[in-house]
Parts: C-alpha cells; structure tokens; sequence
DNA sequence: CTATTGATGGTC
DNA sequence: ACCATCAATAGG
C-alpha cells in the first residue's frame, strides 16, 4: 500500500512529536529535572498550538525536603504529588501567578520538578517574556483548570528535546525557599548556562554583556 | 544597575 | 499568616 505523506507543517520539520512516558518522569527528581532541559513543553488548545524549550528548571524531592510542598504532608493540594508520575502540579502563588511543576517518582513518593523557563519555539511572541515560573504559565495559559493533568492524554505534555551537554548545565539553589533550613542551600536548581531565556535570580551579580 | 514594595487569593 | 512571583518605582 503506498505510504501516506503527512503536510510539513512551517517549523515543525524534525521536531519530535512524541510524548515523554511515564517512565522519564518516575525517576528522581533531580534526574528529572537534569533531562527535561532542553525538552519542548507543549501546550494545544484548538488549532493554538504553543511550544517552549525548556531551560531552567528546580527539583523538590520528597517529603524530607522542607522547600517541597509535600513535606506538609498529603493535603488537598499536595495530593497529587503523592500519585502516579507525568502529572501536572499547578498551584497558585501569592495570589496571581501559577506555577507549574511535573509530578515525578512513585506514587505514594511526594516529588515534582518545577519548570521555570523555557525558550519561545513557536506560537509565541518571540519578544515575549517566558523566563519565570509564572511568567511561563501566563503565556501558556495555564492555569489551576490544568492541575493534576495527565500529560500523557493532555493537550499539555512534554516531547524530547535535542538534549543539552552536561558542560552546559549549572546547578545552584532554588529560588524563594529561604524558610527551608539547610534545604535551601542545595543546588537543585538547574539551568541551559548560555540560555538568554534563564529567570533573572535575585539580588545577585547577574553580569550581562 | 540594586533595593523595596504592593498586589492578591488559595491553603492550612 | 504564609507564600517555589512579578511589575513598578525610587534611588545611586
């Protein structure tokens, strides 16, 4: 039978289409965290289709990590950290942004990555700002509506990336966590060094040429 | 460039 | 009361 030629879509040629499975995101989150820089976040509403490179991102890691919303145990709002990974976690923040973290681990283990940038790739402004956790959210839509989405059936998922080298990667600790003890000193803050798309950290040197 | 502050609502 | 933030503002 002859082979069906699908249409080129402008700017899609040799981007991968497939999701990332289950198995990617049950793993630590701190590997997790590691392997979705450079993945593409995707987000299909209608014929809207928006794309982002994914290049900073923070792993909470458990219930034993005071910076993770899951060491308040299993509450409503935890809940969903505590199931299946490749789920989404969207929670308000201070009354007017979203953040939006991918559940990762066993169920039963409270473990989520943060994504905090990524990149514009397509149907987005490309002078739009997309560096910050809820910066990201607002130019993607996303909102609470999207919480504990199933990102491997949800117009929202993650599909590989080109991969970025280890000696691209700088690590240094998690923004806003500062009530977190000694937690808040670990590097599991990760981003794509060269990336001009990287949130600005606070109250730091931040040289630009 | 740095530092400060106000906005605003879910969560516990 | 406490935030896994952002934009606007003031000042150097």
């Amino acid at each position: 039978m002859a082979l069906e030629v699908p249409p080129v879509v402008p700017g899609t040629l040799s981007r991968p289409t497939v999701r990332l499975p289950e198995s990617f995101y049950t793993r630590p989150a701190l590997t997790v965290a590691r392997e979705l820089l450079g993945a593409h976040l995707v987000l299909e509403e209608g014929r809207q289709r928006r794309v982002g490179r994914i290049v900073e991102t923070e792993a909470y890691i458990g219930e034993h990590d005071l910076a993770c919303h899951a060491a308040k145990g299993l509450t409503p709002r935890t809940e969903v950290m505590f199931g299946p990974a490749g789920r989404a976690y969207v929670y308000l923040i201070y009354g007017m942004h979203h953040c939006f973290n991918i559940v990762t681990e066993a169920p039963g283990i409270g473990a989520a990555v943060l994504i905090r940038a990524v990149e514009p790739v397509e149907g987005l402004p490309p002078q739009l700002r997309t560096d910050g956790p809820g910066r990201l959210c607002r130019a993607f839509g996303i909102t609470l509506a999207h919480n504990r989405l199933d990102l491997q059936i949800s117009p929202l998922y993650v599909v590989e990336g080109e991969g970025v080298p280890e000696a691209r990667v700088a690590r240094g600790p998690r923004v806003g966590v500062e009530y977190a003890g000694a937690w808040a000193a670990e590097p599991f803050r990760l981003w794509v060094k060269d990336s001009r798309h990287v949130s600005r950290r606070p109250a730091r040197g931040a040289r630009r040429s």
